[in-house]
This record gives structure tokens, C-alpha cells and sequence, in this order.
DNA sequence: ATTTTTATAGGTACTTGTACCCAGATCGGA
DNA sequence: TCCGATCTGGGTACAAGTACCTATAAAAAT
């Protein structure tokens, strides 16, 4: 590493990855890391001290790493933004590059390319995790079953992606309507257009599809 | 840490925290850590290495935490299990202890968290986070319904628990009467059956249950 | 040898889910 | 402004699962 003064703030809500992250910076000639462990203190941490690079989680509670990177890149600083997440989200992603964020690395990525994002970054480059390129390489050529799986996933509307994750809760339509405030009719209605969006057919298929998939529905 | 020669196992697909884990390990003295990114490479580290513990996370990818543990435990190594999940899923966490799961640690929780853990695990005790303790009081005053449900699910016939099996590969009533050449009615009744001995009542509950509770129908 | 359990099969009623149909309200883009 | 997508609700029909019955033959337990 070539920058020994560099400041960094690390925001993420698993204390985990803060130490883990921290422990490897440290390592290194970086002395000044600040950790957060949700959005708020985050920001603050940020406009206080004004880091050369602030590391996000993209999914913090309360205020998101998204809406952390929003309001720093809004007022002009100099702080490069780093988001860290779970998931190969790809419309995360385009948000993130709309937004000017510099750096974009999956969690089950090393520390190691941690470190070769944040040199690509500091020097003025933007560096994205191999995997999520694969990702978009894969989404252009749409071969395989899973994308379009995904493709299908996410064509549905929100009402019809609020109904799959509660139906993945193994919740009944009635249940589901109760807790939306909403008439069964509309949940069989929605139940029944997903079936169709996702070419499922036969008995219960889409309840046998929700539990399958639950991982994959968020 | 007063136990020198541990080996441990830590098996989690998100590189940052295998690595965070390891570093925070290394410190103390202990010094034998294998690394797996998921469930299968984990279970041949435990079954060549037979380490003193194995820290699991729930969440990974084609073999789960929860499976590796299963696998484990069932083949009566001396091998202890801590499982270490992003989420307060009580569910699981009853799952996680009727395996005979030794410790149970958030993501959220700090790394002397785990240290802890680590202790009281090594000296036979159980540990659960405190943010779930009260999951697990919860559980202790009904312990009577858990045990009850074990001891239904032994007494299912030959029949039922062939039943039942099928049932948990999301197969159709009809479907299963064609794979054993018998009448819908009579897989019909048998379900109906189930359902009393369990006291599952209610839309589709025997199915649901059969899901849930696939793992555990041999 | 008699009783009990199990596996088999049928009947009937009700609930839930799937498969179609329809239509009004709202909101955003062409 | 109009069109299309979305969300909302309703109707009808059928399939599948649950709930509760009865009943017979074979196997197991007493």
C-alpha cells in the first residue's frame, strides 16, 4: 500500500466484518480507520472527518450504505465511496454507478481485493468485483436458466414481490390479505399473474416455487 | 485463552469474515484455523481434520451450515458446533438446538462475543447470544410440546413416514397414490392420519411441515 | 384365540389454491 | 390527452388438501 496517511470509515452493522476489515487495514500502513456500525453515525463520521475513502454496507438498517453514499456525494466532498454487499443485485448496482460511487465489491470476495479496490480507487479509478461483471456479462447474453429465472424475478411489480415473500413465509392468501389490509380476490388476483409471469402451472406450484426459492426472494 | 493446541474450522462464504475471524483467532494462541467457503469443503475439513470446534455460518450456498452440522453430529465425532447466522430466526434456532448445536452467535456480535463462545464451548457449556436468550427461555418453558413433537414423528407407521417423506419432495397426493400404486384415498387418509398424530391442523398444514421438517423424515 | 393395529379404500363436506373471466381507479409515459 | 401498466376487487369453475365418517382384510400383539 502506498498511501501510509490515508483516512478510511468503515460503516457496517456485523461487527465481523468492522474488526475483520479493520484487523487487515491495519496491516497495512493505514492507521486512521473509524467504524460505524449503521448509516447515521456513519454520516457523521464522514462529514467530521472528512476520509479519503468511506467502505459501505449497502444494507444497514434504519439509513442504508445507499442513502449514506447519496447524501456524502451530494455535498461535494472528497470522499470516495466503497460499497460492500451480500448480494449480486444488479439494479443496486446501477444505482450505486449513477450515484458516482467509485469502488463495488461483494462480501465473498477477499480481503485482498478489498485492498486492490481501494488502490484502484484512491488513485482516481473505479473498480467493480469480477463477479459482478460476470453478472452483467451474463445478463447481456441471457444463456443460462438462472438468469432468466432472475430476469423473470424481476419483472414482477412490488405488490406482486411483496405477495412471493410472504407467500415464501408459507403464509395462506387470507393471511396475506389480513396483514396487507387488502381483499383476498386482489391476492389470488396477484397470486395468479405471478403464476403466469413465472410460467408455473398445476397444483400449488407457486407456493412449492416461493418455499424452493425463499432464499432468492427478498 | 487458556486452550493452546485448538484446531478450528470456519466455514463461511463471505471471505471478509472467514478472514476477520482468523486474524481475531491468531491473536489469541490459538494456531491450527482451516477455512472453507462453503458447506461441502467445510465437512471434509471436519471429517480429515476432526477439529476440536467448527464454527459454521447458516447462511451459505448449495450445502447449508445447518446441513454440515447435521451431517457432523449424526456421525458422532467429538467435534463441536457453533453456528454463526445474520438473523434472530427462532426456527432455526430451535432447529440448530435439537441438533445438539453448542453455541449460537449473531453476525451483529462483536468478536470477543465469539471468544466467549469459543470458551464456553471448549469447556462443555452451551452459549447463545444474549440478543436470542430469550428465544431460548421461551423455549425452556415449553420444552414439553418439542419433546411431544419427536416422539409423534417416531410414532408414525411404515406407511405414514413413507408418506410423509414423499410429502416433504413437495409430491401431490395423486402423485404419490401412482409412485406406490395405491389409491388417492388411502394416501388421503394416511395424511389426515398424520395430521392427528402431529396435531397439525388447518390450510396445507402438513405440507408446510413436511418442508420445514424435511431434513429430520428419513 | 381374541383383540388391536395397520394398510387399504370409499363417502361427504369444507377450505385453500389455481385458472380463467371481468372492471374501475390511478399513475406515468408517449 | 390518451394509452398502458399496475393495483384493486369481484365472479365462476375446478383441483387439491383437510376433517370427519365407515369398512374390510391382514398382521401383530395380547
Amino acid at each position: 500500500m502506498l498511501y501510509p496517511t490515508l483516512k478510511i470509515v468503515i460503516a457496517d452493522d456485523h461487527s465481523l466484518i468492522r474488526q475483520g476489515l479493520r484487523l487487515s487495514l491495519e496491516t497495512q500502513v493505514t492507521k486512521h480507520v473509524f467504524e460505524a456500525d449503521n448509516g447515521a453515525d456513519a454520516l457523521k463520521l464522514i462529514q467530521f472527518n472528512k476520509p479519503d475513502v468511506a467502505i459501505l454496507d449497502v444494507e444497514m438498517p434504519v439509513i442504508t450504505g445507499y442513502e449514506v453514499a447519496l447524501k456524502t456525494l451530494e455535498k461535494n466532498t472528497d470522499t470516495k465511496i466503497i460499497f460492500l454487499t451480500m448480494y449480486k443485485d444488479d439494479s443496486m448496482f446501477n444505482k450505486a454507478m449513477d450515484l458516482g460511487v467509485k469502488g463495488y465489491v461483494l462480501k465473498e470476495n477477499t480481503v485482498t481485493e478489498i485492498m486492490h479496490c481501494l488502490e484502484a480507487v484512491i488513485q482516481g479509478n473505479q473498480y467493480v468485483s469480477p463477479a459482478i461483471e460476470e453478472l452483467l456479462n451474463k445478463r447481456n447474453s441471457k444463456s443460462q436458466n438462472d438468469s432468466q429465472l432472475s430476469i423473470n424475478l424481476e419483472n414482477l411489480t412490488v405488490a406482486e414481490k411483496n405477495i412471493i415473500k410472504l407467500l415464501s413465509m408459507m403464509k395462506t392468501s387470507q393471511e396475506i390479505a389480513d396483514e396487507l389490509n387488502i381483499s383476498i380476490k386482489t391476492v389470488q388476483n396477484h397470486r395468479n399473474n405471478i403464476c403466469g409471469k413465472l410460467g408455473l402451472t398445476g397444483a400449488h406450484a407457486l407456493l412449492k416455487f416461493a418455499i424452493e426459492h425463499a432464499e432468492l426472494i427478498q
